[in-house]
DNA sequence: AGTGGCGTTCACGTCGGCGGCAAGGTCTAG
DNA sequence: CTAGACCTTGCCGCCGACGTGAACGCCACT
């Protein structure tokens, strides 16, 4: 399989699928013409990066998922630094959570202090509907 | 007061504010001697730009804020623009709170998935304790 | 032989918010 | 007079994950 057939099959673009092989994340093997030829394992591993990293994870900490395929488990996961990875993302996600939490709670505060100083007693209670 | 005072004060860097003035959040008065001059209204500007991006706002974000202020409002919430980022803003993070939390559950999911097909029937229940 | 559709490498652009450096001007204290 | 502490403008660098375009090669079909 061509790059433009990976890229499709994938749902990724050719120069996405360039740029991780100069990561080292997916090494291509060559033709005789130089076009690289890829199999359905590169496609494994290609769906492997982009599941994680739509939960967040850089490519670079996509590394041992990938690796760990390579080296024949079953699961990108089964790897001890692909745990590693996944616990240390996780705490990431909670002090995110955490943060933002507290962060929208200063956002609101911000904005109900905004809008009670615009309008400063309001005649009826039922005004304090918004739009 | 001079640049550095005013970033001193602010607790940014001189660099930061030139570049606020060449966004035109915070236009400068100017000595005979071209040196940049500052006054407290300035540095009021420049406390609500911090407090608003530690809250997540981009720099263009807070323009409506700095106006405000500059229009003479006692606080850079006091304008209906700055209302409207504030609410976009908080739709946002509630936006980015969902997600992040849906990422969590499925981080979650995918590293206890992991971590059972590592530690295959466990002999004893005490085990299942994480280092 | 030409056309079109693949592929290749190289290298710069994007976005935000500055950091850092260079080369020079300005002011003050000793 | 000079050191040194400030100021000025200008411009490149950074981070991540590619997008985009140039300039070219390879191959199949007509």
């Amino acid at each position: 399989m061509r790059i433009g057939e990976l890229a499709e099959r994938a749902g990724v673009s050719p120069r996405a699928l360039r740029h991780y092989e100069e990561l080292g994340l997916l090494p291509a093997r060559r033709r005789a013409n130089g076009y690289r030829t890829y199999g359905e394992e590169d496609l494994r591993a290609v769906a492997e990066i982009r599941a994680l990293v739509g939960l967040g994870l850089s490519l670079e900490e996509t590394r041992p998922f990938v690796e760990c395929l390579r080296a024949g488990h079953p699961s990108g996961a089964s790897c001890a630094d692909s745990i590693a990875v996944y616990r240390q993302k996780l705490a990431e996600v909670d002090a995110s959570l955490a943060r933002l939490g507290a962060v929208r709670a200063e956002l609101e505060a911000q904005l109900h202090a905004a809008l009670r100083e615009r309008a400063p007693v309001p005649r009826c209670e039922l005004t304090l509907e918004e739009p």
